[in-house]
DNA sequence: ATCGGTCAGTTCATTCACTGAACTAGACGA
DNA sequence: TCGTCTAGTTCAGTGAATGAACTGACCGAT
């Protein structure tokens, strides 16, 4: 986004957020992070982002410390990691108003299989589950894409656990 | 944001919402909204955004049902008010990353006056407030504006239930 | 009725960022 | 040495944001 930089309300930590991942495509990224992507060209091919673009959004997430650059991978750094809430808040509400079959994609916690309400509570251990314990399945609302060649969306398309790298 | 219309992944709500909520100011007017806010000149001179863009960002918000315009007021929406655990999510992240003095504003249960922790659980009864219960304070972080002599920014600035009018 | 002020928008020239396609450079393998 | 893959960079064209000025409706007071 990059708000005016000097931006009226510094008192905002909303507007502070928003000045690192507001900008187009940023949170999308994150997302493909979380799902396991590291490689600049899958980010590319996945979310048809001109390349110049990408190349700025990483550069600046990883000079904020959000995802890491390291052996040719990018790979979400703990404050990155701490971006989850967020995204999920964002699917739940994109779920309820846009999705009329339901979740798109469900969310449960690894270690006892229970169902994660839209706080991120485990169903069956009543725990908070962090990111990395979760695991993401196809919904009711998922509509899959007829007959898409693309093996990383198809990866993607199954369910898998956050943050782990593709296959 | 107006991602291109026809996204590749069309399967994520977090996309969906994006294309809602993702634009530039967009998520400023909301959060704006939550503190009372309702009238064109108000979000303007509260936010430094040029007219044109708070114009078509209002119409946008509008015609999604996220904002109503009655009696040239603009008012949440239930499906407006449901963005407030995005704000909150967004708001702790940058509390947590970009405010070294802690919180710029904490949230109370306006019921039982409980203290509410990053997910919007009062510490007292243990129970989800929802927005409209939710009063915010100055936190900790928060730095007055040296002499800000604009009366609705000193408004905002006092602890203020979520969504009343200003005075 | 008209004058001054406020409020809610519109208009417009400029600037800026995104887009999309082509290009470069380095690494790897045959 | 050649081809290929990956990770970027470059660049012209386009569209959106910016900021300032302008319009017009609606007051309340003279």
């Amino acid at each position: 986004m990059a708000l005016p930089s000097t931006y009226a309300d510094r008192n905002c930590s909303l507007a502070r957020a928003l000045e690192i991942v507001g900008e187009r495509w940023t949170l999308l990224i994150v997302r493909d992070a979380f799902l396991g992507i590291r490689r600049f060209g899958d980010f590319a091919t996945q979310l048809g982002i001109p390349r110049a673009v990408l190349t700025n959004r990483l550069k600046f997430l990883v000079q904020e410390d959000v995802l890491a650059h390291t052996d040719g991978e990018y790979r979400l750094t703990p404050k990155g990691v701490q971006l989850w809430p967020i995204l999920r808040a964002m699917m739940t509400w994109g779920d309820e108003h846009y999705s009329p079959n339901g979740e798109k994609r469900t969310f449960w916690h690894a270690a006892d299989n229970g169902r994660l309400d839209p706080e991120g509570r485990c169903a069956t251990c009543g725990g908070l589950v962090p990111a990395g314990d979760t695991r993401v399945d196809p919904g009711p609302g998922f509509e899959p894409g007829n007959a898409n060649p693309d093996p990383v969306s198809a990866l993607l398309n199954t369910p898998r656990r956050l943050m782990e790298p593709l296959a």
